[in-house]
DNA sequence: GTCTATATCGCGATAGAC
DNA sequence: GTCTATCGCGATATAGAC
């Protein structure tokens, strides 16, 4: 059972990551923080030892996606299309952690190791794409890369539409950007 | 001929573009910018007012890409190619403004008036392959929103792989990173 | 056109009482 | 476990001499 300041230590946590995927690590300061988690700055460096400290937790996964299907039976087709379905849920369920992860990760490269270690674990459909990779069924692409790439194109997606007004919160991914992601990787477009 | 206020405003805008794109605006001090320009803080002050002022200046394009060719005789194929080379040309040679503009825009977005109004122009290969997808040869498709995808993955890829000290320079494109573009764009990954 | 000096502010972090 | 008060620093921006 939580103690109190579990659940302070966790308010705290919360209020950080939204402040720091929203207006970015840099402008997001220490007071406002603790303003928002209703404690004072001190308190809050009980918890913390550093904002940088508090950067580190703010990029955790908080859910998790099971993958426990046999994928190897599926064509190319169907696989290619779980494994897209598979991948955005992951993304969208954690979008805040890999919006900060993505924008800050340049500048502070420790976040780096919390997208590889934590994130980036394979999945099953991971694993029986990589097979076919080897044995020629798939073009030779590097996973990880290209993983990376989505993410990219996802966030500057969803970051477009809210600042043209066309969509209002950067915490869900818009019908419209499912779309392109889809089409393109399906191969649908362009052929 | 250019004065010499005009070489060291120029001078100012470089250092400062260099120094916004690798370590991000926030992060980059106007004492950095004056020190890289070899001049005082209170000169630099005269040439542009304000660092909002000097941010602004620092997205706007440097480099054009001509674009005169008849794209109405090629094949769907054909199209995709010579489009993707003309985009990727467009963005690697003005890499740094694209990833000031990326970086920064929700938290400035009166930055994103730059990108449609500069970067954003319609070649004659955007046109065509509009009218392609008008004619029914190609899916419906927001293409602002895809190409705003396209350069999130390239940038999202190029700084992956410059923080795993795969790449050294943020101001170039990987091989490996046209690469995965073109392989997703022209259809040929997953079919 | 450029400088030195400085105003003013907000930041991250801490001391020490309760 | 939480508070008020404060330190020390570095930031943007300006005043005014040369």
């Amino acid at each position: 059972m939580p103690t109190k300041g579990d659940l302070t230590k966790q308010r705290i946590l919360d209020v950080a990551r939204e402040l720091f995927y929203k207006k970015g690590f840099d402008a997001t300061s220490t007071a406002e923080i603790a303003r928002g988690a209703s404690i004072s700055e001190a308190a809050m460096y009980k918890y913390y030892k550093s904002k940088r400290d508090l950067l580190t937790a703010s990029v955790q996964p908080t859910h998790f996606v099971e993958d426990t299907s046999d994928y190897s039976t599926l064509t190319n087709n169907e696989l290619v299309q779980c494994w897209t379905a598979l991948f955005l849920e992951k993304v969208e369920k954690n979008l805040p952690q890999y919006m900060i992860l993505f924008g800050e990760s340049v500048k502070y490269p420790e976040l780096s190791e919390t997208y590889l270690a934590t994130f980036h674990k394979e999945t099953l459909a991971d694993i029986e794409v990589q097979k076919r990779i080897k044995t020629g069924h798939f073009p030779k692409l590097d996973m990880t890369l290209m993983q990376v790439g989505m993410i990219g194109a996802l966030i500057a997606m969803i970051q477009h539409l809210v600042i043209y007004k066309k969509h209002d919160d950067l915490n869900s991914v818009p019908p419209k950007v499912k779309e392109v992601i889809s089409s393109i990787i399906s191969g649908k477009f362009f052929n």
